[in-house]
DNA sequence: CTGGTCACCTGGAAGC
DNA sequence: TGCTTCCAGGTGACCA
């Protein structure tokens, strides 16, 4: 589920909520996610405050004296802030203890992961080969054009390599590229400047769309029993196989690009 | 380095 | 109804 408008999200809705607060308890209940649980969470973490909650990519920075707790919602993952006496579900791997409250992780597929670093986690093996942040200033299409140089590679596989852009799934990939107007089967060595200026002013008209609505839904979503799940999207061709395309009408297409599913509108997008 | 494929895991939907 | 198969929003590891 999570791509970076979903992410973010999480990060501005807990914002307001636990930094400056002290972990009272960790709750483990599964040993691993994508990796082992840091061992010993509740005696690292038990007592300290929360001093800041940053993102980097998809990953979720939670910021303490003495280092930081590096958490990743992989495809199913979800944070909610709930009572700390509620009862865990069947997915609930995590919770943080704050007072009353706990942030619970669930994730189903477990996909996720939770790490630990003590030093500087920019520098952690998964976080430092992360590529550029698609809403910084630096990403422009100068930037992507001078990227894809060279590349044979799909344009829409491309912008979905997080060592290259961060942030970027399937959903929006296809989006973006919709918005664009840009074939997704495109080599990306081949694209203009000027087709590089569209995919990236594309980029970061679909995310914001998507950080406004889900701004929207953020409280339900960090407080209520997450049952709503993540806020829906209007999406042009995402999911839409076969349906009419909501600019010019033709039906939607789907196809497989690097092993993941890729929707465009034949007559929109070249 | 590049491009392509696989695996990790569970659950829901579709097919028979 | 019940069993099987396929698919899912991520991404690191591995291969040629």
């Amino acid at each position: 589920m999570p791509e970076l408008p979903e992410v973010e999200i999480t990060r501005r809705g807990l914002l307001p909520k636990l930094p400056g607060r002290k972990i009272h308890a960790v709750v483990a209940r599964h040993a691993a996610l994508r990796y082992p649980l840091p061992r010993a969470l509740g005696r690292l973490l038990a007592g300290q405050p929360l001093r800041g909650i940053d993102r980097r990519g998809k990953y979720l920075l939670f910021r303490f004296d003495h280092g930081t707790l590096i958490l990743h919602l992989g495809m199913s993952g979800s944070l909610r802030l709930v009572p700390a006496a509620e009862p865990p579900g069947k997915h609930d791997h995590l919770d943080l203890v704050f007072g009353d409250q706990a942030l619970r992780l669930c994730d189903p597929r477990r996909f996720g992961a939770v790490l630990w670093v003590k030093d500087d986690a920019a520098a952690h093996p998964l976080i430092a080969p992360l590529g550029i942040e698609p809403l910084s200033a630096a990403f422009t299409g100068e930037w992507l054009h001078d990227a894809t140089r060279g590349r044979a590679t799909a344009i829409k596989p491309f912008l979905m390599d997080s060592h290259v852009i961060v942030g970027i799934g399937n959903i929006y990939a296809s989006e973006s590229l919709f918005r664009a107007g840009v074939d997704p089967r495109t080599p990306a060595g081949r694209l203009s400047r000027k087709r590089c200026e569209r995919i990236v002013t594309a980029i970061k008209a679909t995310l914001d769309a998507a950080l406004a609505a889900g701004g929207s839904t953020l409280r339900d979503f960090i407080q209520s029993d997450g049952s709503t799940g993540w806020f829906q999207q209007q999406h042009f061709v995402y999911g839409r196989e076969g349906e009419p395309c909501r600019v010019c009408g033709a039906r939607v297409r789907a196809l497989r690009l690097g092993q993941r599913s890729t929707f465009h509108c034949p007559h929109c997008q070249h």
